[in-house]
RNA sequence: GGGCGUUUAGCUCAGCUGGUUAGAGCGUUGCAUUCACAUUGCAAAGGUCACUGGUUCGAAUCCAGUAACGCCCACCA
């Protein structure tokens, strides 16, 4: 038989990439309402179904995110080839203060502020923004392959999910478990909102232990034979201002004697009591600390216990106010600290300073340092969800792979304070109480995706046959910000679990070892690795390093194997087109008699069950290894070299069916090269590997 | 202060429940080009499996400890 023109050619991804996925994108078998039946009788009658975790609107593809979407697509294209209804669905989030800062940056280039145009107008231009640069992420999706049910596409702020937010949250707030309350908050003075725990990131920073003299009241000018004062170490002098109490521990022996005294806070002369409190640590400093409720958290539950009056010093901007006193008003924080340090030396009631490496709060946004200051915000109470969320995966409902990572989740999960919900910014779902300006946390939306997705909160077919999910898998640094809350409000809003296994994936770190990051440029480009070797290649590259889910040191070089390997699966396809001529056999072999072809089959037959079970475990990497052993060293050195002298029909059928079957088993891994060959194999009334029976 | 992970060939990593000469990819060296493929084949070099001690007939593998590196969590002011 005669060639294909392009088959006298090394295998070229350029020539067939796009035009695969294109043809895929039009066949409509991505959306499982199109599929074909169920083809396989040990099929569970259970569809399979996976959520993509949303990318931010404001990115573009990163190699997590390309190993990530590698991983999905995987278990997408086994499960259809096993014949499940088949399901994955793609989206993006409106990442609140991301997408806010993006645009704002975007603003400032032409010297406008968010504030010069007001919230509407700002809002339109996040639209825009949006509209233009929204969808960059999911046509990168498409071009690593990923065969996402793009008519399913959902988007974190579309209408259906405006509806979605507010029925929960409205749900939450008739259970009485939503409450506004003044509390001290992680504060970010540039964005002008606050944050909660999870979005900050802390970073060691040297600065310095202040011991500042507090005068003792009660001994003040009548003797001086004792000491005068109780002495306090404090990192940041400034917020003394806002002082109301000295606290001790109650079994500190140096103090007890001056538990109820008073003293008199220096600068502003108030005079503020001596507390006993279990939070003070005997060890630390001078065993004495000072108690500032209103920008501290420590402080703001000893204050609640001690019923303390709270000072705000600080304000959203992060400058002192009126209740500074008339000196600091209106000073920054850092130049507060400075003019404070400096009276408190002209008062002769600085003792000493110390050089002092602790670690600082920064906002993971800006960078900017975080001001914890009291404010009235929205609180979501999480006694009974995290408890849900944890019952979930303690009982094994819900179950991380590798297990480990459980323990990050349920650590978390059993001191879980009150969600801090909203946010100061503009940019998301307005809480739905009138006369509200706040939004909700992103996290809030997130949280729904499973549900929402599928059409929650009406009662959808979608609903019905694909809730809950059957698989997740993410990142490890979103296993409580995301994880933990999708899981209680699936087990909230529809009484089931949203998806039964999470997958937690490797990290991918540059080669030196330290994270890929764009600003210390060790990042590595995914879009340009598929530029330049190919999808296939470069999925096969990144599963090839990924293995047991440990985080991976990125090399290069195994992309290159992964094309190489694209070309090696051509050239055979070559050899045997040329060698078989018309006999192309599909059918299985039975009844083998020459021992080499007989040896060939068993080992592969061993090698298919293997990697179904390596497969369903997750253990991708570990698979293609074993895939592209044999295919290569098996079949291909010794086999095909052997087939050479050989022109019976036994040895042509076997030489098909291990073509065939190869293609089959490295669909999933390698989509564009196994669809290119298939395409090209002489079988009439073909449609497309991605749907051919695994 | 807690928790977790890693340490095997020059580099990036496999090695499951302990068992013959410890494997792969890339790199290196030698040989082979009218033979499907030079994005190739054949062959070779290269490892006191971090360290110490223990269990065992037998340990890269199990146990205890040490060290180095990395990550996460926490209210040390």
């Amino acid at each position: 038989m005669s060639l294909n023109e392009d088959f006298l050619k090394p295998y070229d991804f350029k020539d067939n990439e796009d035009k695969i996925y294109q043809n895929w994108e039009k066949s409509g078998f991505f959306n499982p309402d199109n599929l074909p039946g169920i083809r396989h009788t040990d099929a569970d009658s259970r569809p399979f179904c996976v959520v993509i975790p949303p990318p931010n609107v404001t990115g573009s593809l990163h190699m997590g995110h390309a190993l990530n979407a590698t991983i999905q697509d995987i278990l997408i294209r086994y499960k259809r080839m096993k014949g499940f209804k088949t399901l994955w669905i793609p989206g993006t989030d409106h990442a609140g203060i991301a997408t806010q800062n993006v645009v704002e940056k975007n603003l400032k280039k032409e010297g406008i502020s968010r504030h010069d145009l007001g919230r509407e107008k700002f809002l339109e231009k996040v639209w825009e923004w949006k509209e233009k640069y929204g969808d960059i992420i999911l046509n990168q999706l498409k071009k690593i392959g990923a065969s996402c049910d793009w008519s399913r596409t959902r988007f974190t702020m579309d209408e259906g999910y405006a509806k979605a937010v507010s029925e929960a949250f409205l749900h939450y707030y008739k259970k009485g478990w939503i409450y506004q309350g003044d509390r001290v908050v992680n504060w970010c003075t540039r964005d002008a909102t606050s944050l909660s725990d999870l979005e900050l990131e802390y970073k060691e920073e040297e600065g310095k232990l202040y011991y500042i003299k507090y005068p003792l009241k009660s001994v003040y000018g009548i003797r001086n034979t004792k000491p005068d004062f109780v002495i306090v170490a404090t990192t940041r002098p400034e917020t003394m201002l806002g002082d109301s109490a000295v606290a001790v521990n109650p079994e500190d022996e140096k103090y007890r004697d001056l538990i109820g005294k008073n003293v008199t806070l220096p600068i502003l002369n108030r005079e503020i009591p001596i507390v006993e409190d279990m939070a003070v640590e005997k060890e630390f400093g001078t065993g004495a600390v000072k108690v500032t409720p209103a920008h501290d958290f420590t402080d703001a539950e000893i204050g609640e216990r001690h019923d303390l009056p709270k000072y705000q010093v600080i304000d959203e901007k992060g400058r002192m106010t009126d209740l500074a006193g008339e000196e600091f008003e209106g000073l920054k924080v850092l130049e507060a600290r400075e003019k404070v340090v400096e009276k408190l030396k002209e008062l002769g009631l600085l003792e000493k300073e110390e050089n002092y490496i602790h670690s600082v709060a920064h906002c993971y946004r800006c960078d900017t340092v975080i001001e914890p200051l009291i404010s009235k915000q929205w609180f979501l109470k999480m006694s009974d969800l995290g408890r849900m969320a944890y019952q979930a995966v303690e009982n094994g409902d819900v179950k991380f792979h590798p297990e480990r990572w459980s323990k990050v989740y349920l650590d978390w999960l059993s001191k879980v304070k009150d969600w801090c919900i909203s946010r100061q910014i503009w940019w998301g779902h307005k809480i739905p109480i009138d006369g509200s300006t706040d939004v909700l946390d992103t996290w809030f939306s997130s949280a729904l995706w499973p549900l929402v997705t599928l059409g929650w909160p009406d009662k959808t077919k979608d609903l019905e046959v694909f809730y809950p999910t059957s698989v997740l898998s993410t990142a490890r640094d979103i296993i409580n910000l995301w994880v933990a809350r999708m899981v209680f409000s699936g087990l909230e809003f529809e009484n089931k679990k949203p998806f039964s296994d999470v997958i937690i994936h490797a990290t991918i770190l540059a080669k030196d070892g330290r994270r890929m990051s764009k600003s210390l440029g060790t990042g590595v480009d995914p879009m340009g690795l598929i530029e330049k070797h190919g999808a296939d290649a470069t999925r096969f590259g990144i599963i090839w390093q990924a293995m047991g889910g440990q985080d991976i040191k990125w090399a290069d070089e195994h992309v290159l194997a992964g094309q190489k390997f694209s070309n090696k699966l051509w050239n055979i396809t070559r050899f045997i087109l040329t060698k078989v001529g018309d006999d192309f056999d599909f059918s299985k072999p039975d009844n083998i008699s020459d021992p080499t072809s007989k040896e060939l089959i068993e080992k592969f037959e061993k090698l298919l069950e293997q990697s179904e079970k390596q497969i369903e475990i997750y253990e991708f990497g570990q698979a293609l290894h074993d895939i592209y052993e044999f295919v290569w060293h098996e079949f291909a050195d010794k086999y095909i070299e052997y087939s050479k002298n050989k022109e019976d029909k036994e040895t042509k059928q076997v030489l098909c069916y291990v073509l065939i079957k190869s293609i089959k088993l490295l669909h999933p891994f390698m989509p564009f090269v196994t669809e290119a060959i298939y395409q090209r194999l002489p079988k009439k009334d073909k449609e497309f590997l991605m749907i051919e029976e695994w």
